[in-house]
DNA sequence: AACAAGTATAGACCATACTCTATACTTCAA
DNA sequence: TTGAAGTATAGAGTATGGTCTATACTTGTT
C-alpha cells in the first residue's frame, strides 16, 4: 500500500509516518519495476508494528527507545542473548512503570476519601 | 526554607523548582517582616507534594494534568463533588495505562520466547 | 569594607516529537 | 491534455518541559 493508506489503516497522518520512517522505525520499499516514480510500497504487517509503536509511546517510550526495541526484534544484528538482554530490560521498566502507577493511584483513591470526608 | 534547600531535599535542580513554581504547581511565600529582600520561603509539606509531582511526571502526565490535579487537591476553588470527579477521572486513565503496559509487556514476553525460539 | 555565595527576574537556548509549507514530480479521471 | 490529487524531499515552525545565561540585588564571613 501506498502511504496514505498507510494513514488511514493506522489512524496516523502522513507526516507523521513520513517523520517516523526518517527517524528509522521502519522503511517502504521502492518498487525496483516502476522506473517513473519512488512512490514506496508499505507492507500489510507493517500495521500492525505501528499499532505497537503507538502502544508504546501512550505508555511514555520515546521513539529512540521504540527504535531499540523494534531493532532488537526484528533485525538480525544483534546476537540472541544481546536481544533477550534489551527486551528483559524494558520489562522491568514496565513493572517499575507499572508500581508507580499503582503508588500514584493509592494516592487518588485516598485522595477521594479524604475529600469526602472534608479533610481538604 | 529557601529553594537552595528544597532543590537538595528533591533533588530537583534550582532551575526546574523555578520552572514549576512558574507554571502554578506550587507557590512560595514572601516573609512580610523581612523587608530587605524578597526572598520565598518553602513549606516543609511542599517536599511531599514535589515527590508526587516527580511520581507523576515518571508515570507520563504532563505538567498541565499535574496541575489540574494539584488544583482540585489543595485548594477549595472547586465543590466537592466536582474534585471526586477530576481524582476518579485520574484513577480511570491510570488503569487504562496500566492495562495498556500489560499489554505491551506480553509482547516483550511473547518476543523473548520468539528469539529463544529462532523466530526471529 | 569586600567578596563569595545565594536569591530573583527575564529571556535565550535546547531536545523531542511532531506539524506544516514549499517545491517539484507523478498519476489518474474527465 | 489538463487539472486535481497523490507522492517525495527539504526545511521551517510549534508545543512541551526544561536548562542556562545575564543582570542585579542581598547576605554572611572575614
Amino acid at each position: 500500500m501506498l502511504i496514505s493508506e498507510l494513514a488511514k489503516r493506522t489512524g496516523l497522518t502522513i507526516h507523521t509516518l513520513r517523520y517516523y520512517e526518517n527517524y528509522g522505525l521502519f522503511k517502504g520499499t521502492v518498487d525496483e519495476a516502476v522506473k517513473t516514480n519512488n512512490y514506496k510500497q508499505y507492507d500489510e504487517k507493517l500495521v500492525e508494528k505501528i499499532q505497537l509503536i503507538k502502544e508504546a509511546k501512550e505508555i511514555g517510550f520515546t521513539l529512540s527507545e521504540i527504535k531499540d526495541l523494534l531493532d532488537s526484534w526484528f533485525t538480525n544484528q544483534l546476537s540472541i542473548e544481546r536481544k533477550i538482554e534489551v527486551l528483559n530490560a524494558k520489562i522491568n521498566e514496565i513493572d517499575s512503570r507499572i508500581r508507580q502507577l499503582k503508588f500514584v493511584r493509592k494516592f487518588l483513591v485516598d485522595g477521594i476519601e479524604d475529600v469526602k470526608k472534608g479533610d481538604c
